[in-house]
DNA sequence: TCTGGGGTCCTAGGACCC
DNA sequence: TCTGGGGTCCTAGGACCC
């Protein structure tokens, strides 16, 4: 380190990377016919080879396989207009945004919007997959890393060699580069003094852009956005906000703060102060254990808890082998099992219980959360139903230890039947 | 024919203990 | 008998995020 260089003191600079269009962009590497025409993804159970039928039928006298999904013809992919049942949009590419389709959108509704859009059904391990290979990429570059989900990143620039230089502008690139050779991905970085800062400037300039941003830059960049656009306030505090003539940050940084905690208590309002003027202490941070884990299904239509006994401990039990299943591959377990229902009337309950010992078992799980299902009325019908296990311990080599007597019993002939819903 | 699935964190009351 | 804390754990609901 030469002495100017050790004369300048390091700026903490924060990254936040947010993949372009992920989802959609991933298809688009496997079926590159789609470039650029209105898609939704969403909704559909996936069924592996369906679109490979539909090509053997529509294109029959030529071999189909799916190594030759890049010239599958467009007009043999689904059309949203041709779907139905129940789901909503993950992701609508920009050609089909125009349309006014968006995501958390429900796929009926959006069908009359664009019928013509082309659907095609989620696929996670795709996504997760390509969401592994553009990490490895950033971590072998700049090695403080925290997962925000499978298509967002921070990343502390500080440390990191070219960190500093032009506010973090030529890391920055060298990462968007680097990203792209590997995965035909692109995305787009803000570098700011902290991940609030820099969770919003990733937003500027979409797609493949980057943006740099100064404490300086808080007034004139920042504080004439909309308070929404602030990770952490969500729809309802937005509304609170408005309905006392907030709208943006400027106006929300030119409350008192203890104005803003006197309305909105004493922990949100002293983080809305704080969040309006650009102070953010967290720090980027790369390993985390989870905190609880759980699966949750939505019906293809609607059940009573009376009328489809059958069918909906039929579920249940599947919800709870496939809780117990992701326990056991990631080798947690958990003491606090507890169920989600969503009534028709779209109403939400919860029941939880807390045993003794930790579980990763699926009948135990199955057991107590059936004792959680008792607790609550069950005279609506239900579109909803969820498994949750939570207050986790990772298992050591040895955690077979941890497992209650229950969970080492083998199988009585009477559990093998469908257990009663309770 | 509206409205998915998997998470985290916070609040608030009650139980229970010191 | 009454009064007063603090701390932790448990439970239910809700806001928010990706």
């Amino acid at each position: 380190m030469t002495d100017a260089a050790a004369a300048q003191p390091l700026i903490r600079r924060t990254a936040h990377l947010d993949m372009d269009a992920f989802y959609a962009s991933v298809e688009c590497l496997r079926y590159p016919q789609l470039k650029g025409l209105p898609m939704v993804i969403g909704g559909a159970r996936r069924s592996e080879d369906d679109l490979l039928e539909r090509v053997r039928r529509a294109r029959p006298g030529r071999e189909w396989t799916a190594r030759h999904l890049a010239e599958i013809p467009v007009d043999c992919f689904a059309r949203l207009k041709d779907y139905t049942g129940r789901g909503v949009i993950t992701t609508a590419t920009y050609a089909a945004r125009q349309f006014g389709v968006g995501s958390a959108m429900g796929l009926m509704k959006a069908a009359r919007l664009c019928p013509q859009a082309i659907l095609l059904p989620v696929d996670f391990d795709e996504y997760r997959r390509f969401s592994r290979l553009f990490k490895a990429v950033i971590a072998d570059i700049a090695p403080v890393m925290e997962d925000r989900g499978v298509d967002e990143v921070y990343i502390d620039f500080t440390h990191v060699p070219g960190g500093q230089r032009a506010g973090g502008r030529a890391l920055a690139r060298l990462i968007q580069k680097s990203i792209f050779e590997a995965t035909g991905l692109s995305c787009s970085i803000g570098v700011a003094p902290n991940k609030l800062l820099a969770k919003m400037a990733s937003e500027f300039n979409k797609p493949n852009g980057i943006s740099i941003l100064y404490e300086a830059d808080l007034q004139p960049r920042i504080w004439p956005l909309p308070c929404r656009k602030i990770n952490g306030i969500g729809p309802k505090a937005d509304a609170r906000l408005q309905s006392h003539g907030i709208r943006t940050i400027g106006e929300l940084a030119a409350r008192d703060e203890a104005w803003l905690v006197a309305h909105f208590g004493k922990s949100y309002g002293a983080w809305l102060h704080a969040a309006a003027w650009g102070r953010d202490e967290r720090p980027v941070v790369t390993e985390s254990e989870p905190v609880s884990m759980s699966r949750e299904t939505t019906f293809e239509r609607d059940l009573h808890a009376v009328h489809d006994r059958a069918e909906l401990g039929a579920i249940f039990t599947r919800l709870a082998e496939r809780v117990a299943a992701d326990l056991q591959r990631k080798g947690y377990a958990g003491k606090t099992i507890g169920i989600k229902l969503r009534y028709d009337d779209f109403r939400i309950a919860t029941r939880d219980a807390t045993v003794a010992d930790y579980t990763q078992d699926a009948r135990r799980i199955r057991q107590v959360a059936g004792q959680c299902l008792k607790r609550v009325p069950l005279d609506k019908r239900l579109r909803l139903l969820g498994v949750r296990v939570g207050n986790l311990v990772r298992l050591g080599a040895d955690g077979g230890l941890l497992l209650p007597a229950a969970a080492q019993a083998p199988a009585a002939s009477a559990a093998d039947r469908e257990p009663e819903l309770f």
